[in-house]
DNA sequence: TAGATTGTTAATCGATTAACAATC
DNA sequence: TAGATTGTTAATCGATTAACAATC
């Protein structure tokens, strides 16, 4: 008998592409179906089923040989595997338009991220809620840090706060960054750091318009 | 004399990075240095300088022997590769907390980035203004699309309405959308998609918090 | 049982890194 | 010129796809 390692070293693809997979037998689960094979998921998904596959077969088999998958179970399998079948405490630093449209983002909290207040320096938030969570100044930041059982700040406020910010929130005991700022944080690499970064995004977009255009004109 | 193939395929990988080497460019241009090493910058963006001089060579050799990089002609060239040399106008259909702090982001017209109308449903937001940009109503949709040249439309608006309105954007002339619906659009293939699907990115920190504490167990 | 489909190994493909001749 | 550093080829590494025996 062999066992299996534990901890097996899973590539950012892999992960990458699991939120997907999520996303996709969610809603398989909610039109009612109850099984899939990998080849029929990998039609509507647009990748191969050998991807699919070897993409499961990272985590342990979820399959059975001539059946497929019972979505249900590979859906919570997967849900799992992302930390979804725990809450997961954050705060939102700054609480400007992108901040409080995270606020106002309820489906987080089925996935088990529960906010626990926003905080910003403009002292005309101050007080108000968004869905019921009040906004808090910045100088309440290491204070609530201590008194409440924070795991994740995401930070959406300038880059030139960003850095600055992004220190005070690990030296307070922060271990997930969830980082909107335009710029990279280097943070102690048990510091976890996830960024959106925006207009890295747009510029990606308009690099295919040029592409596209580019193509055309030969 | 070797003439190169125009039309060498550049992946997508190479693309992604652009936006951060254009980034970290630009901050050293504001800091006013004048040229870099490729193995300077390496250090800098914590990639090694193989990449780097491998990524810029797919579009042409912007360094000198003996000297490196200058800093303000390779950010420019970047920028045209990107395609920010141009400007491009857009729109953004759902004012809601996403789609006005998109709006507010006013960097993004720095990068040529025209943001030239918001569009809703809710009738409450009928002719406010957003950086002096009106947000108008969606069945205006159309018409504004026939009479302004708007090539890329921002969706912040929830996935039950997304595919849908995509269509219309498409059988309206949009050729590119920026996508941050909570589902994947399938639209014909010469219609440039790109999303940023937020609850993905969280997921990703989930599954890297939940890593990191097994990694502790052990 | 026969057919379907997985789990897994092997083959291929692509991306990253190393090395170094070219050259500023 | 000598030193530095690129552009580029070759080597390595990793990820994706193909193939198929195992098995439900």
């Amino acid at each position: 008998m062999v066992v299996k390692l534990e901890h097996r070293k899973i590539s950012r693809a892999v992960i990458s592409r699991l939120p997907r997979y999520y996303r996709f037998l969610g809603e398989l689960l909610d039109a009612g179906v109850e099984r899939i094979s990998s080849g029929d998921l990998s039609k509507k998904m647009h990748v191969t089923a050998s991807q699919i596959r070897q993409d499961l077969n990272n985590f342990g088999g979820f399959g059975q040989q001539g059946y497929g998958y019972n979505v249900k179970h590979l859906y919570s399998e997967i849900g799992k595997i992302l930390g979804l079948d725990k809450t997961h405490n954050f705060i939102i630093i700054g609480a400007g338009n992108l901040g409080q449209a995270l606020a106002n983002y309820a489906s987080f909290e089925k996935s088990g991220f529960i906010l626990k207040s926003l905080f910003d320096v403009n002292p005309r938030l101050e007080g108000i809620s968004i869905r019921g969570i009040r906004v808090r100044m910045m100088d309440e930041l290491v204070d609530f840090l201590h008194n409440n059982d924070i795991e994740i700040a995401a930070l959406t406020i300038p880059k030139s706060k960003a850095v600055e910010v992004a220190d005070i929130l690990v030296k307070n005991g922060i271990k997930a960054i969830w980082n909107f700022a335009h710029t990279d944080l280097t943070l102690p690499k048990d510091v976890i750091v996830e960024s959106v970064h925006l207009s890295d995004s747009l510029m990606q977009l308009s690099y295919n318009i040029s592409q596209r255009e580019n193509v055309r004109k030969k």
